[in-house]
DNA sequence: ATTATTCTCACTATTTATGGGTATTTACTT
DNA sequence: AAGTAAATACCCATAAATAGTGAGAATAAT
C-alpha cells in the first residue's frame, strides 16, 4: 500500500486526483495540503511514501518545500506535478534530488505508473521533460567555435577559471606576467564581456572548466 | 536502407560490429576509418546517414571529430560508441548536438536499434548513460544550503556574475558601495573561494545565474 | 526583553585587473 | 619573399577588487 500526500493549491485538482488514485487497490491518498506550510506540517506527523507536490503555489512554491523537507531531514519520495515544460526547471528539481516530474495533462496510466515507480525510489521523468533537459544543454554550446580563440588564449582562460591570478599564470607558463595581461585583454576584447566574471561564464558555458 | 560509417582504431571492433550490421538488411556499412583523420576525409567524398563513432582513440578523440565535422559543415547523425559511462563527458556530447551514445557492451538489438533511431534524426541515449547524467546534476546541489547565505548575499553574488561592478551593485540596490563590499569580503570568505572567479563558479555550479 | 543575525556604512592600504599604446620573434601561408 | 597570425614583452595610467578593522541600526529569534 503506497500512501500519498497531495498538494496542490486548487481543491478541485485535490479532488480530481484522489479520484482517479481511488481506482487503484494499491494507492491511499492519507491526506492532501493547500500549501506548501501546511503540507511541511502534515509530513512530520504521518507517514507517507509519495509525496505528490504541485510546482505553482503562491507563497513557498514547489521547490522550496522540497529544499525545507531537506534541511528538517525528512525523506519522502516525491513527484512534481507540473504544467510547463521548462528545463532550466527540469534541471533545478533533478539538483535537488526529486525522484520524479510529470506534467499535468497526464493520463491516468502515467500519473499511476509514475507514483509506482517513485515509491520504489526510482526516477521518472516523462519524456517531454527529458527532452527540453537535453534541448537547453545543446544550446550552449556553439559560441566557442564562433569566437576565434587561440590555444593559449583558452589555457588562460582555464587557469583564470581556477582562480588564479596573473602573476600565478606566468610562474605556471614560464611566461611573463605581462604576457599573461596581454593576453587577458584580447581575451576579454574577443569575448565581448566586461570583466572577469564575463570570462569566467563563458568559460562555464563552454564547458572549458 | 541505412548507410553506416564505422569508426574506431582497433580493426577488430570494426570487423565485429560490421558482421552484426551485416545480419540486419536495413543497414549497410559502406566504409570504415581507423584515425578520426581518416573518417573525415571519408565523409566528405561518401554519403553516410548515421556515422558510428568511438571516443576513445588516439590523435583525434571522437569529440574532436564531431567539432571538426561542425567546422566543414558537414551533417550526419552521430551515434557514439563509448566504454566508459561519464557524465560530464556525455553532458559535452548533448551540448554538440550528438544524436545518440550507446555502450560498447550493448547488445546486438541495442545497436541496430539505436542506428534506426538515429538514421531518423531521433535522439537515443541509452538509460545507463541518462542515469549518470542526472547523477551528476544531483551533486551539484547541497553546498547552496550547507554555505550559510543569506539573502542578500545571494542577491549580490548573482549580480556580480552578470558582470556588475560594485558601484554598479551600489546603484541597484540603492546601498552604499561600502555595502557591497563588505558583502563581497563575506561571500568570499563563506564560500572559501580567493577571487571573483571563484565566486562566479559558484554561482554556476548552484544554479544563481 | 535580550540575544543574535543581518544589513548597513566608513576609512585606509594594498593588490589586481583593465584600457591604451607599441614592438619583437616565431611560425605558418601564399 | 612577403604577408599574416600568434605568442611574447613592456610602458603608463586608471579602475576595481581585496584585506583589515570598527561600528551603528534594523530584524528575527528565543
Amino acid at each position: 500500500m503506497i500512501r500519498v500526500l497531495i498538494v496542490d493549491d486548487h481543491q478541485v485538482v485535490i479532488d480530481g486526483i484522489s479520484s482517479i488514485l481511488e481506482d487503484d487497490a494499491s494507492i491511499k491518498v492519507v491526506d492532501s495540503a493547500l500549501t506548501g506550510a501546511d503540507a511541511l506540517r502534515k509530513l512530520e506527523f504521518c507517514a507517507v511514501d509519495v509525496l505528490l507536490l504541485d510546482i505553482n503555489m503562491p507563497e513557498m512554491d514547489g521547490i522550496e518545500v522540497v529544499r525545507q523537507l531537506h534541511k528538517k531531514g525528512i525523506k519522502v519520495n516525491v513527484l512534481i506535478l507540473t504544467m510547463h515544460n521548462n528545463a532550466q526547471f527540469t534541471k533545478q528539481l533533478i539538483e535537488l534530488g526529486v525522484q520524479g516530474c510529470i506534467l499535468k495533462n497526464s493520463g491516468k496510466k502515467e500519473l499511476i505508473f509514475a507514483i509506482n515507480e517513485v515509491s520504489q525510489g526510482r526516477r521518472i521523468y516523462s519524456e517531454d521533460v527529458t527532452e527540453s533537459l537535453f534541448d537547453s544543454l545543446e544550446k550552449t554550446q556553439n559560441a566557442v567555435d564562433q569566437v576565434q580563440l587561440t590555444k593559449r588564449e583558452v589555457e588562460i582562460i582555464k587557469l583564470i577559471a581556477s582562480e588564479l591570478n596573473t602573476n600565478e599564470i606566468a610562474e605556471q607558463l614560464f611566461i611573463s606576467s605581462h604576457t599573461v595581461d596581454t593576453h587577458r585583454k584580447n581575451i576579454l576584447s574577443k569575448l565581448g564581456v566586461k570583466n572577469l566574471a564575463g570570462l569566467v561564464k563563458f568559460a562555464y558555458e563552454n564547458q572549458l572548466v
